[in-house]
DNA sequence: CCGTGTTTTCAATCATTTCTGAAAATTCGG
DNA sequence: CCGAATTTTCAGAAATGATTGAAAACACGG
């Protein structure tokens, strides 16, 4: 490996990070080192940073063009293609949740949705079923926030956040203010 | 696999999507079956229904434990130790953001605000070293925002989350309303 | 304590994933 | 079109991680 020691740590870390998450440890790596550098790279100069084979280097950065995580740079006279990342960690954080959930999340959503249209066979069937509508309300829920919220400028996300909680403490002296009779709202006052 | 038709599908996906997210098939197949079983299973009962060997359930177990995704329980008379998963789905939810956190996201930080105490040897480094700052900032206010919905009650934060992005609309409006010429006042009304 | 039923550990095996080098394909300036 | 520079593909090697069976450790009722 070819880097100051500082991004080294860096690298390795996040190569280690990614491996954790699924992601190959190399495309981890490759990933950092163009996070962190001031110009886009070519190909070899992430063989050469990072001390693997050339071919490693190309399905890593397919790899990550199909996560949407890399833009491809083209320098005038030069006919080699230069990678890098977006400068706004923003972005970068809402392609990484955004691919994660059309990965992940959608696939389960409708796993979850065409077992619960089947007809249970037997008792364990329906706990099962009614086992899943449990999963199923809560990853909806959060879903739904997540389309809400992603629609958002990043001025205003990092305003929301920045609220937090406070937001709720509010509605909670509302609630109690009005002391509602219906349902489960207010239940808990101990 | 020794499971109903439906259980078996949510098994095997669970399995699939654990792997994906870098645990092991059989521990997400364990997680599944627990998770939609109607009573509390004892270890034979695992190596049974997913037909993989005692040593691999004892390990999967053991690994959830360490997750804390699963309540161990003794049936009085019995010495097997039974095991389950809570109720609440929210509860999961929450255990397995906070043991992700734990472990990905705190590490992070410290390798990120160590490597920044650093002082840098070159302008690559100096670079390197804005990136990650670039990087920390995201997360921190990511995790403070965390640390604050993780105290709500399960009410309260299904609330908050139905709420989406229509608070920052309320703020949006109310900005404008006033053209405030000055940062992120307004914040605490109550 | 003894014996039985149960859980855990661990070295070995198996499977999967990652990585490589060499060859094929592609691209573009001339 | 040609040929050099560059990228991609792919079959096999290497590394990693998961799984197993057998044996050890444990725990409890008698």
């Amino acid at each position: 490996m070819n880097l100051p020691p500082i991004v080294q740590s860096f690298v390795l870390h996040f190569g280690e990070m990614g491996s954790r998450w699924g992601i190959a440890r190399t495309v981890g790596q490759i990933y950092a080192v163009l996070f962190v550098s001031a110009e886009p790279l070519c190909a070899d100069d992430l063989v050469d940073r990072l001390g693997i084979s050339r071919s490693n280097v190309s399905i890593g950065l397919k790899e990550l063009q199909s996560w949407n995580l890399v833009r491809l740079r083209h320098v005038p006279g030069d006919r080699r293609e230069f990678f890098s990342t977006p400068d706004d960690v923003w972005a970068i954080l809402r392609t990484l949740v955004q691919e994660r959930k059309k990965r992940e999340v959608d696939p389960t959503l409708s796993v979850l949705r065409d077992l619960l249209l089947q007809s249970p066979q037997s008792d364990a069937e329906a706990h099962a079923q009614a086992r899943m509508r449990d999963m199923l309300a809560p990853m909806e829920l959060l879903t739904k926030w997540y389309d809400d919220v992603e629609r958002l400028e990043t001025e205003r996300l990092i305003q929301l956040l920045g609220l937090g909680a406070t937001i709720v403490k509010a509605l909670d002296a509302k609630d109690r203010l009005f002391a509602l009779p219906g349902r489960k709202a207010a239940a808990k006052t101990s």
